[in-house]
DNA sequence: TTTTACCCTGTAAGATCTTACAGCTAGTTA
DNA sequence: TAACTAGCTGTAAGATCTTACAGGGTAAAA
């Protein structure tokens, strides 16, 4: 049973629930005893929405939230404008209050660690963050010998998440079936395009441009043509 | 020497040459004689900016291109949609189109590997193919084997190419500099407000606004709010 | 055969954006 | 002090978008 397999096997849950052990089985074998996954969805670019999945003492969790560190947790940022990986350091942890967020999550199990990101073809971005109490100069060693093996698994798990959670009807990601017409109009009103103009690269009138434009609209639950092509773009329903 | 080390040493490099030779060397390592690195960003959503960055063989690489392989290669489809990596294999490669790809690809010297996928946070969709020409069961098993590090790899590389290709003056990602001011009435219009909405949000006059988003759209290079509004979110520019 | 999804088009009033003109303040840097 | 950057504001004509009304077609699925 390779940690592939494993990883794998987070494709073929079900349930959320499922997931959750499956994860917290798969970071325990990993030599972590904590994970945190979290994922900021562009539905909105004013109110995203926010996924928690997590296998952190609630406690812990709690205080977080209500201190406000997701503003300046360094793994955060770090994660969000980057692709590697930030390894648990007191380098990374420099300043006066995060060092103080550090601290306190030692408290709670989670002294050496590693932060992952990744980011989805519809604009998520997301992270994983895999934890262990150990203090050891091997526990060190131990995160950086798993940091191939952990990437992966946070690729796997978002991937799961988006298959059982943001994909559901009534969630962010929900299937929104844009036509192809409608596409191509977004698309070129996307690249500055008047309702005129793209009458005739599409070889339309300017009436049936607007009229596809709406529907692209309604379909997305926005208003206005510049909010459907904000829409279209930040969910990556145009993508090339 | 860990291969994190390897990993961290791309994100030293100064020139596409140095990256490229080490590069190389990181790929034999862990035992794949080829790798293939692409990037698309999307500058425009018409004409993306694509860069190569190319271990494959050139005479493979040249009859790719003619034979317009990309458009059908499921690698290439799935590194687009998908997070997690795909290894090469007869399941994939699955229609006669595709299997000729597969084939073809073996007498370069491209016989198994896998393909990695990552998203920038600019919208940029990366991926790295790493091949060996290496047919026996054993093979198969190694490329399973380094899947971490091989993901690892293709994260540190992204950011390599990144800092060294996309981020240079004259290219896609040359930084532009967005004021606050211009960031928040792009936001704004992005989420579909008018601009006499987006004045009385942000305290200012109608004009005041207007005035900004034409200075973003200039900046930009582009003509229209919503030219500058798709430009903008494509490029990361006003990300939360 | 009915439903469903997709595609296409017209008119017209009113809202909104674009672009041209022109000019002010404050703070930082050279 | 001069030059620069960021921020702010006004007017006005003309282009463009929005939204209301209304209507037509094809093709596949139920």
């Amino acid at each position: 049973m390779t940690h592939l397999d494993l990883a794998q096997s987070l494709l073929n849950c079900d349930t959320v629930e499922e997931l959750h052990t499956k994860t917290t089985t798969l970071s325990k074998h990993m030599g972590f005893e904590h994970f945190l996954y979290a994922v900021r969805v562009n539905v909105s670019l004013t109110r995203p929405y926010h996924f928690l999945f997590s296998g952190y003492p609630k406690e812990w969790r709690e205080h977080y939230e209500l201190s406000g560190y997701a503003k300046i947790d360094p793994t955060v940022q770090h994660c969000a404008k980057a692709v590697i990986p930030v390894i648990w350091d007191r380098k990374i942890f420099n300043s006066r209050p995060t060092a103080r967020i550090r601290n306190e999550a030692g408290e709670f199990g989670l002294v050496n660690g590693a932060s992952f990101s990744v980011h989805g073809r519809q604009g998520e971005a997301a992270m994983l963050s895999l934890a262990t109490s150990r203090n050891s100069r091997q526990a060190k060693q131990d995160v950086i010998t798993m940091l191939g093996t952990s990437q992966l698994l946070t690729c796997y798990l978002h991937e799961a998440i988006q298959r059982i959670v943001l994909s559901k009807d009534s969630l962010p990601l929900k299937k929104i079936n844009l036509t192809d017409r409608e596409k191509e109009c977004i698309l070129w009103a996307a690249e500055g395009k008047t309702g005129w103009e793209i009458a005739n690269i599409l070889k339309l009138s300017e009436r049936t441009v607007t009229f596809h434009l709406q529907n692209a609209a309604s379909k997305m639950g926005v208003s206005g043509r510049q909010h459907a092509i904000s829409r279209a773009l930040s969910m990556g329903l145009i993508a090339p």
